[in-house]
DNA sequence: ATACGTGCAAATCTTTTGCATCAGT
DNA sequence: ACTGATGCAAAAGATTTGCACGTAT
């Protein structure tokens, strides 16, 4: 394993991203963290979240601009078409649909399930 | 609902991804098609890649470069991180895990799930 | 005639990278 | 001193789009 070094910068990124369940992307990390580290580099984001996810203590979720979760224990995720929101969603059954694949003689890692549809927020916007 | 003009390009892509279990890119799906359609060009195959995904004909694998897939009934995939093949995958629990999502209090149009680790030809490579 | 599709090239947008410099051990 | 991290700007790569022209109905 590598050996590295203390960052400020990415430790900011990465308790930026465990304090939110927004799963926000690249860009508003940078935004959000710019506001204290005026001269922090989107670069550098980019850079400090491959590190994170290489070390799985976080989680990309790839979509057409991949979001990210501090969260790096096993859940799924719904995301919401109408308003983009992406939400935690934990299954029970989750364990179990590594073991059926690894029964058809896969080796699996891990897995990525994601719902999309509207979320119960929206849901109420359309009636009212 | 759009109406819309028969078109041999757009036909070309559809039987192309029907025509294949590999869920290629538009990029390789331009390659093979540019042979026999010479002055076809990628930015019609990006159309009509997203015209047939909005038809729901297709399906849109979201990754690093996007992959499409000819067969739009419900089914998993497994990607190999060693070679870049994608499997399909079929899983018997699929349809119950939209109905807990939905028992959730959201509405649940469809979902993606795509296993990721080794296959197993990729397995027996590794042994040899 | 009209609406939609195509080809081509330029534009857009996200993510990566080269390089000189800075920080942590 | 050494190794890794940063900032900045440029590069890369995938996908979209404007426009003039072509094709199906």
């Amino acid at each position: 394993m590598a050996k590295h070094h203390y960052s400020r910068q990415r430790e900011m990124i990465y308790q930026q991203l465990k304090s939110t369940t927004e799963h926000p992307t690249a860009e508003s990390i940078y935004r959000i963290l710019k506001v204290d580290q005026p001269n922090l580099s989107l670069g550098t984001v980019y850079r400090n979240l491959n590190h994170l996810v290489e070390e799985g203590r976080i989680v990309r979720i790839p979509f057409d601009v991949d979001r990210y979760d501090g969260n790096a224990s096993e859940h799924s995720h719904f995301y919401c078409g109408t308003c983009g929101r992406l939400y935690d969603v934990n299954l029970d059954i989750e364990q179990n649909l590594d073991e059926i694949v690894s029964d058809m003689g896969y080796q699996v890692d891990r897995h990525e399930l994601i719902f999309k549809g509207v979320c119960s927020h929206c849901l109420k916007e359309t009636v009212a």
